[in-house]
DNA sequence: AGCACGCCGACT
DNA sequence: GTCGGCGTGCTC
């Protein structure tokens, strides 16, 4: 198939590689390199080979060898992609790792790992890139046919493409056209992310003065009394805050917007717009030369000293401590030593303007990757970080994979965030434990940040394996919200409890509102009343898919089911008896918002739930509301825990923890802690400190306990363990199986099974489980855990492991489990 | 992941 | 009699 001139190739050895494809298949192909190729094939460079009848891939090749495969006749590769190595030796090794670990096919990593223009294949779609310009004529004859094909039709194949030039190898054109910026290689057309902006004003250098305010002024009251009130109210609020919003004046000064906008076009004011963001992750306030408080240096001398010794290091500081400086000290000085630096976020923490205030202080040493921008920004970065030119790295997850050169440092920051694991497709890794791995393999050091870190973490740094380091007070000298417990039985036999407002709760909402301060309240279920029983027969209506007790939605007027979606009418009299008797037990955020509006007719009333956030914008309208005060009192879900800074806000009231608390096992111990603790946290940041107020019919229960004592020691401990009769924290060593199938009867039955197998080999009370995070059902396919426990000294981990792949082995083939995936997710080491 | 091969049901 | 459903197996 391949002509050669006989005598051009000093090097006349036969050489085949092992590449690995970009599929989900469980072997590695071999093929046979060309012998003009002979001398530029590398290890890590991307090859284009034929897989099947007629698809092409781009494979990267991981292996050279001169041993012709015994059982079959190779395929020559058909082109390098790569006049150096895309793929570095030790992101091989990592993604070997990864595979194994997470046990998912090669093929699988390669596809998370590398962003999609590095991997054409036939099927992959060519389009035009609108947003740039170049000259047409300085384009090569096959780049012009392609770009004008693109005219007549949008998109293209690869193979369209190849079709239209009537050639097979188009791929290094392609190649050239996308590194020109012509085209765009398989970009989906997801919603990109738009940074959300505001207009701020300032004034007019030119009118500062108080001659020439004077005299603006004596224009305005004559022409345009409402621009002159907007210009007093702007030097008013100019007293107290230095940037302000348009909307603020708008509201402060009674003008219009008209008024406001004839005077940006005179130039009175000078208009801006700046990205602002709601969400709060730890990005305090910075200033360009900030000084570390004691503790936080205190905090970093700690780290360093740890450093020496341990890999990894839990901070563990509380909600606003200033975390994010002890960062960018780390990173200054990895920076120093001339290496690099990987900043994970969770994914939403990444839209914020945090990547505004560290490109302030690493300037155009720092890249961002994220999966939401496009594939050019992405393989820039991936180029700027092989060639070693970004030193510091901010992104999501998936920059795990980033080529890095010389890593000193992964800061994991919001370690215990859930978004931090991939759930589907695979791999299914967590960022965080695979960041350990990869600090590991560069002999760096990684630093993981929370206010509520995750029990792994915790518990590791408890052990001794990780370091620890503690911040315990605020930035700034701002104090820590004061938690108070209530008791509700305590209230409901005083009869001082209004619904189900205590009296101490209803005394912090008066006060905030008269000092005109926002409230916030939690309450951890929607819908009006989880439960609907019949008084005379106790029948419960229940979904007829999940058989879970319906909701009563009193906005609908219909039951819910909270875990597929079904509806159906609210029965007037019992199904099973005919009684009339039917109740509601049990109250939602609806009801908390209803009784509510009645006590405070007056107050400003807003639900953020599922049911009121649906809807596309309704989410933001609500955080704007918030945000310019429109809302007094927000009723919330979890949905409220998750990073809303809102400096307005300084009542936090969690309206029953009970229903937090009651689970058994140490995973919603954990969740309940995290969710406490963050709602917390949302009290009185700025300035002012908060008062969170904790209603409970429980107030000695430990985690409630440990959130006000800010300390997790003991949450190892469930409830149910006691009962059980473990008196001390058992060992754990936590093996979270993500069991996952569409068939969800086929699904128990093969986590049943593979539980059992392990208490066959473990024993019985080592294994718990299996467990159905029952939000998964959604889906229509379940992600299980099951968790083993040893105690100090049990069976080694590499054992569980190796037993785990033994059964799952087992089971494929006898066809148990056709089609499911199986993977652990256990601690790295 | 594709794609072919193959074995059963409902159709012009 | 054939069209087409998706189960199974293979791709260097």
């Amino acid at each position: 198939m391949l002509e050669f001139a006989d005598a051009q190739y000093t090097d006349r050895k036969t050489l085949f590689v092992e590449v690995i494809l970009p599929l989900a298949i469980a072997k590695n192909y071999t093929y046979r390199v060309p012998f003009e190729l002979n001398n530029i094939i590398e290890v890590g460079k991307r090859v284009v080979v034929q897989f099947g009848k007629s698809k092409l891939y781009t494979a990267i090749v991981t292996a050279i060898t001169e041993h012709p495969p015994e059982k079959y006749e190779a395929k020559y590769l058909l082109e390098i992609l790569d006049d150096r190595p895309v793929v570095t030796d030790r992101q091989l090794q990592f993604w070997k790792w990864l595979g194994e670990y997470y046990m998912c096919y090669d093929g699988e990593v390669m596809n998370a790992a590398l962003p999609s223009a590095l991997k054409l294949a036939s099927e992959t779609k060519i389009a035009l890139n609108k947003e740039f310009e170049y000259d047409r004529a300085a384009l090569h004859d096959k780049e012009y046919l392609i770009v004008e094909a693109l005219d007549i039709q949008p998109e293209l194949t690869i193979s369209d493409i190849s079709k239209l030039l009537s050639q097979k190898t188009v791929m290094p054109i392609l190649k050239e056209l996308f590194e020109k910026n012509i085209i765009n290689i398989s970009e989906e057309v997801s919603d990109r992310y738009k940074p959300r902006k505001r207009t701020f004003l300032t004034l007019n250098p030119a009118y500062q003065g108080q001659d020439n305010l004077k005299e603006l002024f004596g224009i305005l009251e004559k022409r345009a009394p409402k621009q002159a009130d907007a210009v007093l109210a702007y030097i008013k609020l100019a007293r107290h805050q230095k940037a302000i919003s348009k909307s603020e004046l708008i509201e402060e000064s009674g003008a219009g917007a008209a008024s406001i906008n004839s005077l940006i076009e005179k130039e009175v004011f000078i208009a801006e717009e700046k990205n602002v963001s709601r969400l709060y992750f730890e990005e305090e306030d910075l200033d360009a030369n900030f000084e570390l408080s004691d503790q936080q240096q205190a905090a970093l001398v700690s780290i360093k000293q740890q450093f020496e010794q341990k890999d990894v290091v839990l901070l563990h500081g509380v909600t606003s401590s200033g975390k994010t400086q002890i960062y960018i000290r780390l990173i200054e000085q990895m920076i120093a030593q001339g290496k690099q630096v990987l900043y994970l976020l969770p994914e939403i923490a990444l839209t914020t303007h945090i990547i505004e205030r560290l490109r302030q202080y690493f300037g155009s040493s720092i890249g961002v990757y994220h999966s939401r921008f496009n594939d050019n920004e992405r393989v820039e970065v991936w180029q700027k970080v092989l060639n070693n030119e970004y030193k510091v790295v901010l992104g999501a997850r998936s920059s795990v994979f980033l080529p890095f050169v010389d890593l000193g440092l992964i800061i994991v920051d919001e370690e215990h965030e859930t978004s931090y694991k991939q759930f589907d497709p695979a791999p299914r890794y967590n960022a965080r434990d695979a960041a350990i791995f990869l600090a590991n393999m560069h002999q760096g050091k990684v630093l993981l940040g929370s206010a509520t870190p995750s029990f792994e973490s915790y518990f590791n740094a408890r052990t001794h394996k990780y370091g620890l380091a503690e911040l315990t007070e605020r930035y700034g000298g701002v104090h820590l919200p004061v938690i108070e417990v209530v008791s509700i039985a305590e209230e409901t036999k005083k009869k001082t409890i209004q619904s189900h407002f205590t009296s101490v709760l209803m005394t912090d909402i008066q006060q905030a509102l008269t000092n005109k301060e926002q409230v916030i309240l939690f309450q951890n279920r929607r819908g009006y009343a989880p439960v609907l029983l019949c008084r005379i027969c106790a029948y419960t209506p229940k979904c007829i898919n999940c058989d879970v007790s319906l909701t009563y939605h009193k906005h609908s007027g219909k039951l819910h089911c909270h875990y597929c979606g079904y509806k159906e009418d609210t029965p007037s009299i019992c199904p099973a008896c005919g009684s009339t008797h039917l109740e509601y037990r049990g109250f939602g955020t609806e009801k908390v918002e209803d009784e509510l509006t009645l006590l405070l007719p007056d107050a400003r009333i807003t639900r953020m739930d599922l049911d009121t956030t649906r809807s596309r914008n309704s989410l933001q309208n609500i955080l704007n509301d918030l945000e310019e005060k429109k809302i007094d009192i927000l009723v919330g879900t979890q949905m409220v825990a998750k990073g809303l800074d809102f400096a307005g806000v300084t009542v936090i009231g969690i309206i029953n923890a009970d229903s937090l608390l009651k689970y058994p096992d140490y995973r919603a111990n954990e969740r309940s802690y995290q969710l406490l603790a963050q709602v917390s946290g949302r009290a009185g940041r700025r300035g002012k400190q908060g008062k969170v107020v904790i209603q409970t019919y429980d107030p000695a229960h430990r985690v409630i306990k440990q959130v006000i004592e800010n300390d997790y020691s003991d949450l190892y401990f469930t409830e149910m363990e006691e009962r059980r009769g473990f008196h001390y924290p058992p060992f754990y060593r936590i093996i979270n199986l993500d069991v996952k199938h569409k068939n969800s009867d086929i699904l128990y039955n093969q986590a049943t099974y593979l539980s059992n197998e392990l208490r066959k080999h473990f024993g019985e009370e080592r294994v718990v489980g299996p467990q159905v995070p029952l939000v998964s059902r959604i889906r229509n396919y379940y992600i299980q855990s099951i968790m083993l426990k040893f105690e100090k000294d049990g069976v080694s981990i590499n054992k569980v492991k190796t037993t785990i792949r033994d059964i799952i082995t087992q089971f494929q083939t006898t066809k148990l489990s056709k089609g499911s995936i199986v993977q652990p997710d256990v601690d790295p080491y």
